[in-house]
DNA sequence: ACTTTTAGTGGACAAGTGTACACAATGCAG
DNA sequence: CTGCATTGTGTACACTTGTCCACTAAAAGT
């Protein structure tokens, strides 16, 4: 407020394209923003993102043919936030006891504090354009690869081949995305049905873990004569 | 085309009320229809829905007092849609050979028998108004309880107390749920493709039953100094 | 020092939207 | 048979929307 002139050459002189990805960025935060009021990605208006950004609806075709472009933009911006979010979890290290309950806290906190982008993820995976849709696949299939990878460098599971492996992990992805549009929508501040709700998602993916530790590849074909189980399957 | 008078009760006497659920089911059906067409239901709008329906946009208010009425009527016909699934899974019977694969092939025939509710329920379910998005889990929560019950009736998995089942199957629902899109948006005759995705899926559901097989409801708390375990979990 | 590029502005237009009001037709209760 | 309630129509109004065009200012290239 003070002295402008004096070290404000941070805000003042910028490239020019330094200029346009900030205002660029303005409008991808523009369009989260509104998302985190409620408004739906694929309701969302040129004017309204342009509005919320500040800058007149016209100038965003400066940066984006049309708001699924942008959309698009922001798929970019989820692939990155899954990867931190892997850096993240690798830290809890491979110690074993409450393995699965310490990442999904971490898991947990991530999603809130990314709030934005996975109300972003969670909806239009499953709902709006194609095209977006099938870009958040995408993403995903990456993020459940690199998982796989990840078991595979910690040791775990090596008697599984690649292929269940990825299996597994997607069955994990499946359900860590499932889990969070109901982590985000739990009302503020009620730490019981929050805790009850963590206890569930723990016990969850510890029964897909505990699954793939019994899992055994079928050599040739050896379920479709499955003789004689007890109860099960 | 050709005797209108003649039989035609069907069409023309009909009482009120009769005449008022007609249009009213056209309503539902209108919007099903769009968003089959791409468009998502959040995005609809009531002149849109009226246009689609054959009727002029006041007309809509005679039946539903916005967008989001309607869509609560779409969340009960996925609770009765729903319900019919568990209906003709319970017929493929307890003998178990083969009995996940069928069970499968039976949920991706009805999907697509049902692809635009399933569709509505795949991109509502995370996004959109929070209204619906809460009503549509209350009815897949519906849907995770008679399927406990299922099992309990059929005597499977008779060990797990009520609550470790219902874990169980919410995962499951989790899994079918996440599921749906993926067969949604499968590309038209590409049997390889669907055939892949069968099987994965398939096998996902078998490891969480060989999961659930293997499960112990922890007697205390016995997770909290899990010693040394081979090198899962 | 000049020209060229280009991010952002401003105004305009046709088209679409939600909703309010007055009205028409007709099944139904008295 | 008559009057009423209710389903559907038509018109109208104030807004919002996407996009076109002409324009400014200033950074970047020459």
């Amino acid at each position: 407020m003070a002295s402008a002139t004096h070290v404000a050459k941070r805000e003042d002189s910028l490239t020019r394209g330094e200029r346009k990805n900030l205002t660029r960025n303005g409008l991808l935060q523009a369009a989260l923003n509104l998302i985190g009021e409620g408004r739906s990605f694929t309701s969302l208006g040129i004017r309204e993102i342009a509005r919320e950004a500040g800058i007149v609806p016209n100038a965003f075709y400066r940066h984006f043919r049309n708001t699924d472009e942008l959309g698009l933009a922001l798929v970019e911006e989820v692939g990155i936030t899954l990867r931190r979010l892997l850096r993240e979890a690798r830290q809890v290290g491979e110690e074993e006891s409450e393995m699965v309950r310490r990442s999904v806290l971490v898991y947990q906190h991530y999603v809130k504090q990314n709030r934005l982008l996975f109300l972003f993820i969670s909806s239009e995976r499953a709902g709006g354009s194609r095209i977006l849709r099938l870009a958040i696949r995408n993403e995903v299939s990456h993020f459940t690869h690199e998982m796989a990878q990840d078991f595979r460098r910690l040791g775990a599971y090596e008697g599984l081949s690649t292929s269940s492996l990825q299996m597994i992990c997607g069955l994990v992805v499946t359900a860590m995305l499932g889990a969070a549009p109901e982590i985000l929508d739990l009302p503020a501040e009620q730490p019981l049905l929050e805790a009850e709700m963590t206890e569930d998602f723990v016990r969850q993916l510890q029964l897909i873990l505990l699954g793939a530790s019994c899992w055994r590849d079928q050599p040739p074909a050896l379920l479709t004569s499955s003789r004689k189980r007890p109860k099960q399957l």
